[in-house]
DNA sequence: TAACAGAATTGGTCTGACCTAATACCAATA
DNA sequence: TATTGGTATTAGGTCAGACCAATTCTGTTA
């Protein structure tokens, strides 16, 4: 694995970028094929590769020897546990990624929060909510964080709610209870106001916290 | 690999259980060794399985068809912005499972914090601090709050430490800083005190962050 | 120009042989 | 009896080659 990486590294690949095929990529290695295929395999069920039957294999994430790889499993007894669990990590996460961002966002972030929040607002005024809109916009706060972290962890938590909603029962609207504090945080980023920024984000997770535990099987 | 997963999960195998040889796996899963070995070394990856040469596949955590892998890569500039990156994460993720022990812990964990705590006291008597000892008092926290999730969390963030630690510099004893604080901590989760425990968390994390910041390179 | 059929490409699986590192076993020895 | 040390066995790791299945490319046809 560490030999795929440091080939990768050393082509400067970035994410999007295609691999060669694995029978080449075998003769420039100098390893049989399975070796090459046990590497693939196992960085694709890290996340770094993704391989396309036909198509070809595809880099995801940069990575370099260094890169540092935290893999996560969450089993619960239940879709509705697993939920409860990440979000409770997420609380933590989401109030330092307020923080972080209320530091260090840029004149380019600020422009770019607003208009994902332009868009939720509308979103919600029309169809009454788009889970796709709230996540844009919770994004932009995460990026203007300016730490990779937040986001990849914060997409992972989006897969487990994604799952949890594929159950067969009617999505409340629980994003629109929360609404309000929205453009207070987008305000609290803005200002650089930290302490007002972790406020905020603890309000609306409260909420989204209690909406969920009500709507619990 | 949600085949052997499957299989995993049917037998009810435990963490630190052994999987049977490879070759006699294919056989009940009836599938080739190549098929086998792919969902393997995807599982090793994750962390669930660990694969000794000449002793066996063993299990390392526990496993449902149910359950979601959260694959995270952390690639820095250097091993000291990966910590910086992690320890921000880092703080959110203490603090509230500070909040959740306190909420949630057990007799029998409050025992159990308390019988670490005197130890990583004694350790700071006698030796000036060992980092095992503090390692193993935090521990007892995140378990007190009852969610697998921070004791994943922070043991891979544990790692990313460990590697820093290796780099030739000498390592300042800045655990002894926040000394004082851990017996008000464990105060305040024995009382049940969640907003205490959590401005005591966040003292801790301030003086640890302080020092590293400090110790750049 | 658009739609379709077939060829080429590429990842996925199977088989079987061989390599290498742990481990278990057993006899020789102190 | 306890310990040592060599040897056979076990079990994961690698290699090679054939074949399968999905995708993509390409050239022909309507």
């Amino acid at each position: 694995m560490d030999a795929l990486v440091t080939w990768i590294d050393e082509r400067g690949l970035k994410p999007g970028d295609r691999l060669p095929p694995e029978r080449d990529l075998t003769a420039a290695l100098k390893v049989g094929r399975s070796s090459l295929r046990e590497a693939v395999s196992q960085l694709s069920a890290l996340g770094v590769l993704e391989a396309r039957i036909g198509s070809g294999t595809y880099l995801k994430r940069r990575v370099t020897p260094g890169t540092h790889y935290m893999p996560l499993t969450v089993t619960a007894d239940g879709l509705a546990e697993a939920l409860l669990m990440t979000l409770e990590v997420r609380r933590g996460i989401e109030i330092e990624a307020s923080i972080a961002a209320a530091r260090r966002r840029t004149a380019d972030d600020i422009v770019r929060m607003e208009v994902a929040l332009n868009e939720m607002e509308s979103a919600h005024k029309t169809e009454g909510g788009s889970g796709k809109a709230d996540f844009a916009y919770h994004m932009t706060i995460y990026d203007a964080a300016h730490n990779p972290l937040f986001r990849q962890l914060l997409e992972q938590m989006r897969d487990i709610v994604e799952r949890f909603w594929e159950q067969p029962f009617d999505r409340p609207d629980f994003a629109a209870r929360s609404f309000p504090f929205h453009r207070t945080l987008f305000n609290a980023i803005r200002d650089g106001d930290a302490e007002a920024a972790a406020a905020e984000t603890r309000k609306i997770l409260d909420v989204v916290e209690e909406d969920i535990r009500n709507m619990r099987p």
